[in-house]
DNA sequence: TAATGATCATCT
DNA sequence: AGATGATCATTA
């Protein structure tokens, strides 16, 4: 097993990106943060994203806002995944925005959606809500890609939830639709607003909207990859 | 402003 | 407890 390295170059395959990820799981947050040489909070209130910086900059992956996976060259997604004790996901996914205009004419094959969850390497980290970041700890990664069965499921939800997009329903669909793929806001806050058509074809003011994941199904995900089947 | 990284806070 | 709706930091 390797040592972490404090700001690694991008890896140059996946072997090596597997490598890496290996190579943190048992470290808690503590350890991490101080090798990468960064503050550790007391508490995530104010930095929500901290842990996945944190991994995103010992894996090597391109810090900052571009709209491209975590390692491009491999076209893998990043995401660190909190869980409880017993490996169980505490929390939704986010996944992509969901624009509140201009899906007509796009199909789940060439969705962001689809792309984004082609092939996901999955940090799970121990991250109860009463342990400080410093106590978390880092658990086995799991790189994984939809099988057929997930990813039909995957097309249903969007399908459906982008019918209604393009219907003009934006400001009506509620976290409630969807049984693995979700629409929830996504925002700074509830004054942040987009303009969307609604089914009259009139331009509304609405808050924007991203796709999560359902926290079972990356339970589900997680039980598959690391069960005895 | 819009994208990245998500968790928080509250209600049922 | 679990899920929904709301929110926070940072960067280009």
């Amino acid at each position: 097993m390797q040592t972490p390295h404090p700001h690694p170059e991008p890896p140059q395959s996946l072997e090596q990106l597997m490598a890496r990820a290996n190579s943190l799981a048992g470290y808690n947050l503590g350890q991490l943060g101080e090798i990468a040489g960064l503050g550790i909070p007391g508490h995530l209130r104010r930095e929500k994203g901290w842990m996945g910086m944190l991994l995103e900059t010992l894996l090597g992956a391109k810090a900052g806002s571009k709209p491209e996976p975590d390692f491009p060259h491999l076209g893998v997604e990043l995401k660190t995944l909190p869980v409880d004790r017993h490996g169980k996901p505490l929390e939704s996914t986010f996944v992509a925005v969901a624009p509140a205009e201009g899906w007509q004419g796009v199909t789940w094959e060439t969705s962001h959606v689809r792309q984004k969850l082609a092939c996901v390497l999955w940090i799970p980290i121990l991250a109860e809500r009463q342990l400080a970041p410093a106590e978390r700890v880092v658990a086995t990664p799991l790189l994984w890609r939809p099988n057929p069965v997930q990813e039909q499921a995957l097309r249903q939800d969007w399908e459906e939830l982008v019918e209604q997009l393009a219907l003009g329903h934006f400001d009506e669909i509620s976290a409630h639709k969807g049984q693995v793929l979700q629409l929830r806001p996504k925002a700074a806050n509830g004054r942040v607003k987009v303009q969307a058509r609604n089914a009259e074809g009139q331009l509304v003011a609405v808050q924007p909207k991203g796709f999560y994941l359902r926290a079972h199904f990356t339970r589900q995900l997680l039980a598959e990859a690391f069960s005895l089947v």
